[in-house]
DNA sequence: TTGAAAGCGATACCAA
DNA sequence: TTGGTATCGCTTTCAA
């Protein structure tokens, strides 16, 4: 379009104009090595006037080590990653790391696709893979190329990578435990598909707690569907919707937990639209503790996982790994909010 | 850690194992040329063998052509922002882009200091700025160094930059004769602070048609804060507790409008606290249609920004310029989304 | 401190 | 089709 469109401007040419040579230049720019006040000054001048940038490409191709950071997520959708992701990009941007995002769409295929595309990080790189599927070669595989693979919310794998996960043993206990003492005589579980170890293990925490608190058949009352994993807020809708107009108020659960407090919202609104209330007719309890959680109405009773705490340790455990080469497993912990709707 | 942990190998290792030269390999790779039946099986075998994976970096450090489309955003943590995104991400990781996601943070500093970082990018890179604030000169500079700015939500730099935005002007109109026709007497504004295009657009639009409808001096019944940006959940909140608690409700318009969903959500949360109900003591609309707004209790009216749409045009108008290197600007509608909250 | 020169891992061109 | 080689923009020895 514009003739005057010059190519930008590269080390070279500064040199050339400063009368240096592209060594010098390098120095002056990256601090390794001193570099006279005059030659600095005539440096300076001539990246002001050519407009130079620094090729970062180029850069990291010669260098050695690695600022970039690499987050994979099942689905940007959901504001548990996004508020998680948000802190931890605040403080690696402050230490100079890229933050690059991706979203594997709760497809296995989609994963290893952006796992396998990632082998050819730098080693020293890091990944942080949310959740993720169960086959573990890639991960191992770049492991073994010297790239930092940090499950968040998911087990690490021992001698491969470092993670930092919550506790979801714990917490059902409580739960249970506050239900059973409201009296409520049945209690539903709505969840998505089992396949991320993360629902796996609330689920499995809730059914040993509803039977170490004497609920008869936990099994009997597990509500799920494949198609929960995407789209929650609509499809929990629509099956909530079917289930309510398929049985009685008395052949249901009179309290139900949620895997993820998006499923929570898609059952109050179809609970709304049926004419029932919450928590009278039907208690709700969710999981994540997303920010909007706070704000619906009733606002939703829910355990809560801190993301800025999970952001901030993700953060942590990366700058300890590039200071001493050490993997970390974190647990952090659960906390119940109370709230209306239970 | 491993000692057998090898460095990576490279395409010169794997022309060395099958007996030909870096340019046939690179040619298999990319099929720049044809390459013989037999050599492209040595190939291959060279490569299972020896675990290659092409260098990323050192490829497009020497290819032209650039298949890398950053996006930048005020904030990860909207649901407008990510849904677009969401969309956007599919289409383009089918055709082989790679998505690099950012936010700024509303601050024009941060925001800056990205678009600098970007500078460095190929001839040929898609940038995606998401609002963003007055001072175009970095983004001119971009410009000029061939790389496709497209301004998001936000009108175009003619000759600079391409842009899709949405259609600010039309929807007050309808919105503010519907209130009329409802009998609302005093309709109020709720806004985040005007710092950006889209917002002040909407503020505009909104006094001029309620001026056209006649409802005096609307000037007066802009609500507004400048920590609104940010936080906005809990600041809406807050502020709109401070407003029902320091005037009476006659006082106070009956109709409200906010300039985006999470504005709305704490209004109502406030509203809700206060013991006042929605619609009946005061309406509210809301701005964007985020997904969750349908499940909200009450769900709340609001304007239509159909993300879908608008994730699909942005890779439309990328893809576009990729093959005709035209900018395009493209106006997209927005539309009232009636619920129950007005 | 400084400059010259040797890579980093790939692509692109040219001659064969 | 092939192979050889210059090159992309930068960092990093190494000798001066």
């Amino acid at each position: 379009m514009d003739k005057s469109t010059k190519k930008r401007a590269t080390i070279t040419q500064v040199a050339k104009h400063a009368g240096v040579s592209v060594g010098t230049v390098s120095n002056y720019l990256n601090g390794t090595a001193g570099v006279s006040h005059d030659r600095a000054a005539r440096i300076q001048q001539a990246i002001d006037v050519l407009d130079y940038i620094p090729d970062t490409l180029a850069s990291s191709l010669r260098r050695k080590d690695s600022t970039a950071i690499h987050v994979l997520t099942p689905h940007l959708d959901s504001a548990f990653y996004t508020n998680t992701i948000s802190t931890l990009m605040h403080d690696a941007y402050e230490a100079g790391y890229t933050v690059h995002i991706s979203g594997y769409e709760y497809s296995s295929e989609i994963e290893r696709q952006q796992l396998r595309a990632l082998e050819s990080s730098k080693p020293g790189t890091s990944i942080i893979i949310f959740n993720g599927f169960d086959d573990l070669t890639e991960i191992k595989r770049l492991a073994k190329k010297q790239i930092h693979v940090i499950m968040a919310d998911r087990r690490e794998i021992p001698g491969y990578t470092s993670s930092v996960i919550f506790d979801n043993r714990r917490v059902p206990f409580e739960i249970i435990c506050l239900l059973k003492n409201r009296n409520y005589k049945r209690i539903g579980l709505f969840t998505e598909p089992t396949k991320l170890q993360n629902i796996r293990e609330r689920v499995e925490g809730f059914l040993e707690a509803m039977k170490y608190f004497g609920y008869p058949d936990p099994e009997k009352n597990i509500y799920s569907r494949p198609d929960l994993s995407l789209d929650k807020l609509k499809n929990s809708y629509l099956y909530m919707m079917e289930i309510l107009e398929s049985s009685k108020r008395e052949e249901l659960p009179d309290a139900w937990l949620a895997t993820s407090d998006y499923l929570a919202f898609g059952m109050m609104r179809a609970i709304n639209e049926k004419g029932y209330s919450i928590p009278e007719d039907f208690a709700i309890v969710g999981y994540d503790n997303i920010e909007i959680s706070g704000y619906v109405n009733p606002r939703l009773t829910t355990v809560e996982q801190d993301q800025k705490l999970f952001g901030r340790t993700l953060w942590s455990v990366i700058t300890e790994y590039n200071k001493t080469g050490k993997y970390q497993s974190i647990e952090l912990p659960q906390k119940i909010k109370m709230r209306g709707s239970c």
